[in-house]
DNA sequence: TGAATACTTAAGTCAACGCTTGACCAATTC
DNA sequence: GAATTGGTCAAGCGTTGACTTAAGTATTCA
């Protein structure tokens, strides 16, 4: 299919990598630099690197440099993109339920 | 890194993908059968059965053959996975600034 | 000024992914 | 019982994705 609803896609699409949550997992005890941000994983900087590009492209995360030093933060706006996704199906399902409810109480119906 | 969190990590990687997205748009309108679904897709019925199996695997669809006809619908559980990642990830986020907070507010305190 | 630090960029490798085709099988319908 | 419908399976193909190495830039420190 491969279109583009350009957020939602792209978010999803970071969440999707192991690493990339490992660093959001991270990054929610607090702003943290790359360097650091790369420590606990069995990866190059580079390859560390690369993933920060695609949180911060998506709106998950946001970075500053000061120096030579990048400090990278969450951007909670943008896990809420995610969440409400989730959320708009759930509620539908569950709407839907009702109603199945509400036809399986109720005697008859004209169609 | 490719370590693995089983199901998390299959459920983000599910959602990652734009068509598997919208067959569970599809699916939280209720329970459909296989060949309905690929019906507004504009890709082969093996490619969805292919994603069906993605998203069965991963615990967020359950389907049911009766005669040749499968069925499916969404298994609400799954998506709850996902939902309290993110849901975790954001007070986590949420209780530091609350913290943060509270030292900003402080006047001093010993090492 | 020279060495170390903290990235950054480019190029290339390899595996996983999304998709198609084509052959197949089991229920249904005519 | 032949054709149709609804789905399954396997192989293959082009693309994308995660990762590495290697070389480079900009800041900071001694």
């Amino acid at each position: 299919m491969r279109k583009n609803k350009p957020d939602i896609d792209r978010v999803f699409h970071a969440l999707g990598d192991p690493t990339r949550r490992a660093m959001m997992e991270k990054l929610s005890q607090g702003p943290i630099s790359v360097s650091r941000l790369a420590e606990p994983l069995a990866i190059t900087l580079a390859a560390v690197v690369q993933h920060l590009q695609v949180l911060e492209e998506c709106g998950l995360v946001q970075t500053e440099k000061v120096g030579r030093v990048r400090t990278c933060r969450i951007e909670p706006a943008g896990l809420s993109v995610a969440a409400q996704w989730i959320g708009d199906r759930r509620s539908m399902w569950e709407r839907r339920l009702d109603r199945l409810g509400d036809l399986l109480a109720e005697p008859e119906e004209e169609s």
